[in-house]
DNA sequence: ATAATTATACTACACATGTAAGATTTAGGA
DNA sequence: TCCTAAATCTTACATGTGTAGTATAATTAT
């Protein structure tokens, strides 16, 4: 598998755009970001063409605009980044996250108990 | 609490030896580091005065050397960085993270008792 | 007292990123 | 066919980061 791009922070809240709407095309991709961001369309568009010259989404030309898909897939590049995240701050040990969020009281009865049904449950479903 | 400074990823290093040997001077991080990376002393003396300027380090003359102790505390700095890494990947939601790793089969039967136990002590120890 | 050593301070530079404005091309309407 | 509006392309610029070299100040050894 070719290494997945890198992707700042900015261009990553295009990418779950396209991820979750493509073939999306630029002015599409321009509206979701105008109503979460405070961005301008000129902003976005540079971001869009950083991550076509990273390689990270393609586009095809139809008619006068581009319509763009995603090249990286998400989980992989989100479990990517999270096995990152986690061997610098948590020596690569899922188990030391969640240790660190039970100990310093960071999670509710409730996901203490989603969690456990995850763990429970794991193979079924 | 004031917000935190922004440590780059480099910084994060640094600030790893200061959080483990505190309070420890230039040379015995420089040491340290040298070990573990291949950062020339002038970088890290460069990372070590970006740190101070950011206000993550203070120092204090001893004689000749300065002897430098952390501003911020690890985890409460930990704490922030894995906040914002599960908002932006996964809803800030660790269920959703933990979930992933368990589909991918990310995780091994060790490593889900482990995971098991911690929530069930939960509160004991 | 001076010179040599060594610690700290200042300067440098390329690349990434956030944030856009201005220029150019082209498709579609008049 | 020609113009105009919309889409894409090019340029810009400050700040952060990785990565270090050069200059200066202060200690210590001679």
């Amino acid at each position: 598998m070719a290494a997945l791009p890198q992707i700042s922070e900015a261009e990553f809240e295009v990418m779950k755009i396209v991820w979750k709407y493509a073939p999306v095309n630029t002015n599409e991709i321009t509206e979701h970001l105008t109503r979460t961001t405070s961005w301008s369309p000129k902003t976005i568009q540079t971001l869009i063409k950083r991550l076509v010259n990273k390689g990270a989404l393609s586009y095809e030309k139809q008619s006068r605009v581009f319509v763009y898909t995603p090249l990286v897939d998400m989980n992989e590049y989100i479990g990517q980044e999270s096995s990152s995240f986690l061997k610098r701050f948590y020596d690569g040990n899922i188990s030391k996250m969640l240790s660190a969020y039970i100990e310093s009281d960071k999670l509710s009865e409730n996901e203490i108990d989603t969690l456990r049904s995850l763990l429970n449950n794991k193979g079924e479903n």
